[in-house]
DNA sequence: CGACTTGAGTCAACGCTGTTGACACCCTCG
DNA sequence: CGAGGGTGTCAACAGCGTTGACTCAAGTCG
């Protein structure tokens, strides 16, 4: 976003010096129960069902102060939400069975919290910043530290394909909640399409 | 659509008697103007970015009517946006060639029309209506058609996962733009990711 | 042919949203 | 002690989807 050719500042940019630099206790405090009300609410009511009104209720605190702490309920959103899903530990076990081994960790902790998180973002890919963020951390979790641990051809792509069939199979299972999907029991998901990741890992 | 156990009527289902049955010339020149409008609208500017009074005035028409002939913006939208991205011609080919031929036809279709229809349902999902409409049409238009022509077990989740695969792809590439993907060979691809699908389709 | 029903269209308004600017408070530092 | 700036409050803005009351004309029927 061409920020830079404006004189005045918004209250974008004036609302977070170094994001807790000079920051008197009383505002840590507040900011800390403003985003503790948007973390609870955006996974309860995804972007969109979230207003900064509830949020600022929740936190028994003033709307335009959401604002003013942290610029825009979209820079609130992309601080709360962590997009980061906790995949380190099965990026980094034996790429033979990779595959399978990521289907599990997705269909087995994400029954709430990460079901949520994945809902909340998705439903929220209407914003820019939102989808530059989930590419930032497709070649930041996937693609950087796995693609080295490839061999063959196209080992960045080959990388990337996984993550799309990952975010199909949440998209599948956890937005649209297909039935089909859903009846289905997770060790049969898990041997389909752990197999399915795992022609692309090691073909 | 399941509207008739409701008894007390919504504006929605006042406003179409049979979507076109008792209506009068005039009627039936500015709903379809409205349509014409809706459709160029979402499809440039996505559900969010649309806006009801933007369509009204791209039709020349008030607001409240686009409301009073369609129900709601949601309504409308689903009238408007159409879900079947014309697989039925890829789907009724060989399915030993199956992998390939989708993610060709995705690939060479999709650079304006169903790339934008993508993005705009996608932006969408946040609508229980939209979420439903797709599980409808991964129902009528892959698993019904498909499911039956596949050898081995599960053939009904086998066809949702090549479902996941696709619109796992669509998601990084349309939505995301993702730039690893996005630089990738349409060759690449199809051979990369249809062979994945095939290994769902044919084991 | 006139009366009555009913669809088409207009207008102002409601309640909601995210965001802003002016203002007062009070802590901290020089 | 005075100045500066982080902190909080308030009312208001423009935009949103949607509603209800209203007028007008077209179509139906006794």
């Amino acid at each position: 976003m061409p920020y830079g050719w404006r004189v005045t500042k918004t209250s974008a940019e004036r609302a977070e010096p170094t994001a807790d630099s000079r920051l008197r206790p009383a505002g840590r405090a507040t900011r800390a129960a403003i985003e503790a009300a948007a973390k609870a609410l955006f996974a309860e009511r995804g972007f969109e069902g979230a207003s900064v009104r509830g949020i600022a209720a929740e936190a028994g605190v003033d709307p335009a102060l959401v604002i003013r702490h942290f610029g825009s309920k979209e820079a609130l959103f992309l601080r709360t939400i962590d997009t980061s899903l906790g995949i380190g530990a099965v990026i980094d076990g034996p790429v033979e069975t990779l595959g399978r081994r990521l289907v599990a960790y997705f269909l087995e902790g994400g029954n709430t919290a990460m079901r949520r998180r994945f809902v909340a973002i998705a439903q929220a890919s209407h914003l820019q910043q939102v989808r530059d963020e989930m590419v930032r951390h497709t070649a930041e979790a996937y693609i950087a530290p796995l693609a080295p641990r490839l061999d063959g051809e196209d080992r960045e792509v080959r990388v990337a394909l996984v993550v799309a069939q990952i975010a199909g199979l949440l998209n599948l299972l956890f937005l649209q909640e297909d039935p089909v999907l859903s009846a289905a029991s997770p060790a049969t998901l898990v041997a389909l399409y752990g197999d399915a990741i795992q022609s692309l890992v090691t073909p």
